[in-house]
DNA sequence: GCCAACGTTGGC
DNA sequence: GCCAACGTTGGC
């Protein structure tokens, strides 16, 4: 079993949202490095959802219910989506702050490579991080 | 709203 | 294949 982090805007597509819809593909990753990591996801593997720019923290669990496949909004065969499905809200959301602060996590891609949105984690990076939420 | 970081593009 | 220019992301 694989653990990542996704990021999204809140204002695009906030975690709410896709309570409201209960399943999603997740489109719009136009970066070589986050579609491999999304390659990487198989059925059943766990996904932090992370919002950025607004709120800034982690806000829920989330899981691969369909490995990758063609990126349905372009024709372009580099893109993939795959598709998740919430399972739980974080009791308390994890603030970026937080993470930083916390030094077992200070070489999570969240922290050292800040723009990409799609990012592997270690299991224990994904424990400690839902340990932080209690 | 600014700006730093960094990925991508395109000229040579 | 290098590198400058440019665009985008995301923290502050």
């Amino acid at each position: 079993m694989n653990y990542f982090l996704v990021k999204s805007e809140p204002f695009k597509y906030s975690w709410d949202k896709f309570n409201e819809d209960g399943r999603t593909f997740w489109d719009g990753v136009r970066n070589y490095q986050a579609r491999n990591n999304m390659k990487e996801m198989k059925e059943g593997d766990l996904v932090l959802f992370y919002h950025s720019n607004e709120g800034k923290c982690v806000v829920g669990v989330a899981k691969v219910v369909k490995e990758y496949y063609q990126d349905p909004t372009t024709e372009d065969p580099n893109w993939v989506v795959v598709d998740l499905a919430p399972v739980e809200a974080l009791a308390n959301p994890v603030s970026l702050a937080q993470i930083r602060a916390e030094e077992s996590l200070a070489d999570i891609a969240l922290i050292k490579q800040g723009r990409l949105s799609v990012m592997k984690l270690k299991d224990t990076e994904f424990d400690k991080i839902l340990e932080m939420s209690q």
